[in-house]
DNA sequence: TGTATTTGACCACG
DNA sequence: CGTGGTCAAATACA
């Protein structure tokens, strides 16, 4: 597991990956709004499962999973994103757990952006993508903002123990930081 | 019509 | 008992 931690600028568009109000039945259907920003996106696809309020925390956590988690073979990597309130710019707390064994996105990715950087889970390009796999449905990143993603080390466990890596990336349009730590999270 | 997302509820763990 | 994480039904958009 590692975190990445990306910080927008005021001047860039918010990075939230999306804001979709959803009226229910019987309510006027006067306030949907969609927006779709994949400034946090690492290449892969991510489908969210759940929203949960944090104790202590005035935003919600977000939890995804894998879009490929089902149906390329049980994927499972899931990602956690909740953004920190203790930051002007705000500051996004992306956590990765276990590894993805799709490679799905992140050769999508490659292929449609030139300059993103791409979280390297360590699977990239070792594993071919799955030629009979024609939908492209999941893959259209190419519309998709770039992501201003540092590239980091992957977690050494395949599993869903907590790896503990921690990367702190701040991002903006002229410049990209990115550290990174290990956390012992044995 | 199909797929993705939202949201409340349920379950597990500390 | 409280909090966090996941599931499943409902809803909205393409």
């Amino acid at each position: 597991m590692y975190t990445v931690h990306v910080e927008q600028r005021p001047t860039s568009q918010p990075p939230l990956c999306f804001f979709r109000t959803r009226t229910t039945s019987g309510e006027t259907a006067a306030a949907t709004r969609v927006e779709r920003k994949q400034n946090w996106d690492d290449g892969f696809v991510w489908t969210k499962y759940g929203q949960k309020d944090i104790r202590g925390s005035n935003h919600p956590r977000h939890y995804f999973r894998c879009a490929y988690t089902l149906d390329a073979g049980g994927c499972p990597a899931r990602r956690q994103v909740q953004r920190s309130e203790e930051h002007d710019p705000p500051l996004y707390v992306l956590t990765y757990f276990a590894d993805h064994t799709c490679c799905h996105g992140a050769e999508a990715a490659f292929a449609a952006l030139d300059d993103v950087k791409i979280l390297d889970f360590g699977c990239v390009g070792s594993r071919s993508p799955r030629p009979d796999d024609g939908d492209a449905r999941k893959t259209s990143l190419s519309e998709e903002l770039p992501a201003e993603v540092a590239k980091v080390e992957s977690t050494p466990l395949p599993d869903m123990r907590p790896a503990g890596k921690v990367a702190e990336l701040s991002s903006s349009t002229d410049e990209i930081h990115c550290s990174s730590s290990w956390e012992s999270a044995a």
